[in-house]
DNA sequence: TCGCACATGCTAAAATATTAGCATCTTATC
DNA sequence: GATAAGATGCTAATATTTTAGCATGTGCGA
């Protein structure tokens, strides 16, 4: 069980896992909600179950419904999904891809600053010099 | 037409897209070639016969046989897909996302410069001032 | 505590994705 | 221009995903 159908997942089992990891935590209730086009509740449900029985999600009683929330750590699970774009759409290069997000004319000359500083940050901290 | 199902790929779909923009263009035999798990030589040609029906591919042909490419461009694809993760796994935060980015201890201090030199430009550049 | 609102457990049908096979066409080469 | 290698066109079977419905359990308030 470590096949490319328990890793890779299906389109409404990415949509849900999104979801929950954008929120951290969800009942059922909460990602039929933050479905943008949600089918039944019982749907819903028969996913997370899926999504669970795959080892993705995990869940705990809150009274009589279900909390469920993701197994692997948000950041690890970032890196990795991180990881795959910077491969697919940069040449692996993180030059590129960090090109790619300061040009959305979104990011503001305050941000650009903290950006630099933790780029600097990196230069000290983590060579093995 | 303009649908979940369209616009969310399947497994296989969305995998045979990311292998394609990271060759530019490729045809049948490539794309079998390039995928890890790859099934029979008609299972791909359905698939790319499939992602072209949707809009995501193009082909030409190249003597007897189909070169097959995205229509939509890889920066811009690439930016949607960055866009994704950024408000996923990193709170909407394009700080967060460098964060985890130059976290990864493979950055050399070179790469780590030219980040810099890309950031100030970035300061410049822009600004609508 | 009784009952109702709301939760899950389980099962199964419908839709879609994934796969393969055979027929046909195209092209380079002899 | 005949032919063999290798390409696509088309059709259909199989597996998986996606969906829903009904039965059952749980907890809070009158």
């Amino acid at each position: 069980m470590e096949d490319y159908r328990t890793v890779k997942l299906s389109r409404r089992e990415r949509q849900i896992m999104d979801i929950i990891y954008q929120h951290g935590q969800m009942s059922v209730a909460d990602v039929l909600e933050n479905l943008p086009d949600a089918p039944s509740y019982s749907t819903v449900r028969a996913l997370l179950r899926i999504l669970e029985e795959k080892g993705h999600l995990t869940h705990q009683k809150d009274g009589a419904r279900y909390i469920y929330r993701p197994t692997q750590p948000r950041h690890q699970a970032g890196q990795s999904a991180l990881k795959q774009i910077v491969q697919t759409f940069f040449d692996k290069s993180i030059e590129k891809t960090v090109a790619a997000l300061v040009s959305d004319a979104e990011v503001s000359d305050e941000e650009l600053d903290r950006l630099s500083q933790l780029i600097e940050q990196a230069k000290k901290g983590d060579p093995p010099s």
